[in-house]
DNA sequence: AAGTGGTCTAGACCACAAA
DNA sequence: TTGTGGTCTAGACCACTTG
């Protein structure tokens, strides 16, 4: 109740108190939380304006609401993780590491069918692979294979893969709107292993990403980090 | 503009719009969306409906508004990765598969120095140390070691675990308000590669969980996953 | 039938930043 | 100084659902 007070609206601190009680479990789940009109007195403030925190609450997944019955705190099952994935440079100079960059080979060549697990395309378009490796602090630090849908990216045929890497050209090049990520453990390959500076049979975080924009399939990227030496970290909380 | 009409409410319709023209490429990166006041001419609505909508994008992390100036669209760069993280017996029931769960472990003891990486607590307080194993259609699925920290769930004392999983129990326990995760591979250990029934070596997923509620750490959880045999998939769209 | 939440309005005042 | 977004009000009507 007195906890939160500081520059933060009406809004976000009836958002806030009502979040505390939540997580220190004070409205455990099931719980029935105050009716808006309750919270509207409570707080001297207008129904919107309580609403309107309730509202993100359930974006939160921390209450549900129904009508004429009120709303309650929910039952958490689903942790939702929220985990940032950063552009591949920008995430070894937050590690305060110098970051380098080799190509390790590119072809201009049309779609195959075996190409197909990773860049759904029909036989023939013309694509882009790019095979690099991201070094930091001077040591092998990821290894990518990366398929360009060159009908989606033309001006990637015509783009220099030399001195930088194409995942940091394609985030500022091409507007994308749904992405699925593939994170799986393996033994390092052979290719994997000359470019890492492994042993094979290493074990590998393998992270596949696939890109689409409204059109097509842009991209497909598999980046294999040591196991040992790279890990994904996320942070969450309840329900966010 | 023809596209979203549906049972939606108007400020669903105009965030589904804008956010539309925005992942089209429509409008790019640091294009100038209409001010507030023009949106609501061309919708015949209110400025709290657009506002209500234009605050959504800036939560999605699709636009960035600035006083005076007016909404930009965001240069996208941090892909924010969301995934479900289930419960175990629920995941293998969502793959079809018959749940089995055996207990290989079960000790209580005060916590020693060494759990400091896993759990953070003072050196002697009550711990109990719990290691499973989860099969999936009679198969070893996923390899479980689990440290519970009993001041904060004194109930866990006294509870079977033999039968049922500890994680599901504490699911509905306990109230947590944070949790971390940490993903790597690692080449099976003994233990792991025996409870798995693997080749010592070969490569696995390790998913480490650390959950806390408001008062301390309630539980640290490291699950090995065979590497071949699991993968962790996370859909997004853009910014979201 | 009654009470809840979902949505929307037509104003208002303020903070902030650019001109 | 001016125009933008941030926030809030005091109503209103409606849909839904439970009793």
């Amino acid at each position: 109740m007195e906890s939160t007070a500081k520059g933060k609206s009406l809004h976000e601190r009836i958002l806030g108190e009502v979040e505390g009680r939540i997580l220190s479990g004070e409205w455990p789940p099931g719980h029935r939380i105050p009716f808006e009109h309750e919270l509207t007195e409570q707080y001297g403030c207008s129904r919107m304006t309580v609403n309107k925190a309730l509202s993100e609450l359930v974006k939160k997944g921390l209450i549900e609401r129904r009508r004429r019955s009120g709303s309650f705190v929910t039952h958490p099952q689903v942790q939702s993780l929220v985990m940032q994935i950063q552009d591949i440079p920008r995430e070894v100079q937050a590690l305060g590491l110098d970051y380098e960059y080799r190509l390790v080979s590119i072809e201009k060549r049309p779609y195959r069918k075996n190409d197909r697990p990773r860049l759904d395309l029909v036989e023939g378009e013309p694509i882009l692979a790019i095979t690099s490796c991201h070094l930091a602090g001077g040591l092998p630090f990821c290894f990518e294979e990366r398929l360009i849908n060159l009908a989606a990216v033309p001006l990637a045929a015509s783009t220099d893969f030399s001195i930088h890497p194409p995942g940091s050209w394609l985030l500022g090049q091409v507007p994308w709107s749904a992405a699925e990520h593939h994170i799986r453990a393996v033994s390092a390959g052979r290719r994997a292993a000359d470019a890492l500076d492994l042993a094979p049979g290493t074990a590998c975080l393998v992270i596949e990403r696939r890109t689409w924009n409204s059109e097509a399939q842009i991209t497909h990227v598999r980046l294999t980090y040591p196991g040992d030496r790279h890990q994904l970290v996320a942070q969450f909380s309840h329900g966010t």
